[in-house]
DNA sequence: AATAAAAGTGTAGCACGCTACAGAAAGGAG
DNA sequence: CTCCTTTCTGTAGCGTGCTACACTTTTATT
C-alpha cells in the first residue's frame, strides 16, 4: 500500500470515503456530493447561484448542473431565475432538505471522526497541514500545465 | 479549505490528481486508471487475470471489465481464456503497451514529486503513515457497515 | 453421481467527474 | 447605439466508480 505512493493512497481513500458516505445517505435518497451541495446551501442562507456552488465544490459547471438537476428532481431544492441578473440561476433549499440537515451533519461528523480514529489532535492537525500543501502543489502544477 | 475537513481535502486532491494524470497521458490515448492497470501488468510478468487486477486496484469487478475492454479496444492488451481454469480471463500486455512503460513511469515519478514539492523525507514518510492509518480506519468502518 | 456452494466474469443502469461546444444575458469599447 | 467580450448556464459524450443481477465454471457436499 505505502509503496504504491501517495497518489495511490489518496485515490483509494477517496473511493472508500465516497462509498461509505453514499451508503450512509442511501436511505434518504442522497449521495455524498449531493449532501455537500445541501450543506453549502444551508450555510449560505439557504440559497445560492449555481456559480457559487461551483466555486465552493471546486468542480466544473456541468457537474453542478447534474447535481442540482437531480436534487431538484427529488425536490430537495427549487430553482428560479435571478431577476436582477437573468444569467444567474438561484437554487433554494426546500423544507424537505432542511429537515435532513441534522442527519447529514451527524453522518459527516461520524465519518470524519471514524477516519481520524486514534489520531491525537496534533496528528489530525498535522495531516490537514500536509494535505493542504499537497493541494497547493497540485494547483501550481495545474497552472503550469495551462500555459 | 482546511476547515472543510479531511474528507473534503482528500476528495479535492483526488480530483486534481486525476485531472493532471489524465492530461499527461492524453497524448497516448490513456487515462490515469488505465495506466495503473498497465503498470501492474508490467510488474506482474506482463500478464494477470482480471481478478488479480481487481484485487490490486482495489475496485469492483465491473470497473475492471470496463478498463480492460477499453485497453483491449486500443490494443494495449490482449485477452485469452485460462485453459487450466476456464473461469479466468488472462490479460496480457502487447508490445505497444510495453513501449510506453518508460513514458508512464516518468509521468508517475514527476507527478508524485510535484505533489511532495517542498516536503522533507520525514514529512513525506509521515504523510504516508498518517494516510495509511486513515485508510485502515475506513476499512474497519466499512466492515462494520457490512453486518 | 447429483446437487449445492463458491469463484470469476459479464451486463444493466446509475452518479459524478471531465472537456468541448453552444447559447443567452450583461457589460464595455468604439 | 452597435459590436465584442465576459459571465453564467446548458448539452453531448466520455471514463470510472458503484450495486444488483445473471451466467459459466469449478469445487465441495451429500
Amino acid at each position: 500500500m505505502q509503496s504504491e505512493g501517495i497518489g495511490y493512497m489518496i485515490k483509494t481513500i477517496h473511493d472508500r470515503m465516497k462509498a461509505i458516505g453514499d451508503n450512509d445517505l442511501r436511505a434518504h435518497e442522497l449521495t455524498y456530493s449531493q449532501a455537500q451541495v445541501l450543506r453549502f446551501l444551508r450555510r449560505h442562507g439557504s440559497k445560492a447561484s449555481q456559480k457559487e456552488i461551483e466555486v465552493f465544490l471546486d468542480v466544473s459547471h456541468p457537474t453542478v448542473v447534474g447535481l442540482v438537476n437531480r436534487l431538484a428532481d427529488k425536490e430537495f431544492v427549487e430553482c428560479t431565475t435571478d431577476e436582477n441578473d437573468r444569467r444567474n440561476k438561484i437554487v433554494t433549499l426546500t423544507p424537505k432538505a432542511e429537515s435532513l440537515s441534522r442527519v447529514m451533519h451527524n453522518n459527516r461528523v461520524r465519518t470524519e471522526k471514524a477516519m481520524l480514529d486514534g489520531f491525537s489532535n496534533e496528528e489530525a492537525k498535522l495531516l490537514a497541514e500536509l494535505l493542504l500543501r499537497v493541494y497547493q502543489n497540485l494547483e501550481t502544477e495545474r497552472e503550469g500545465n495551462r500555459q
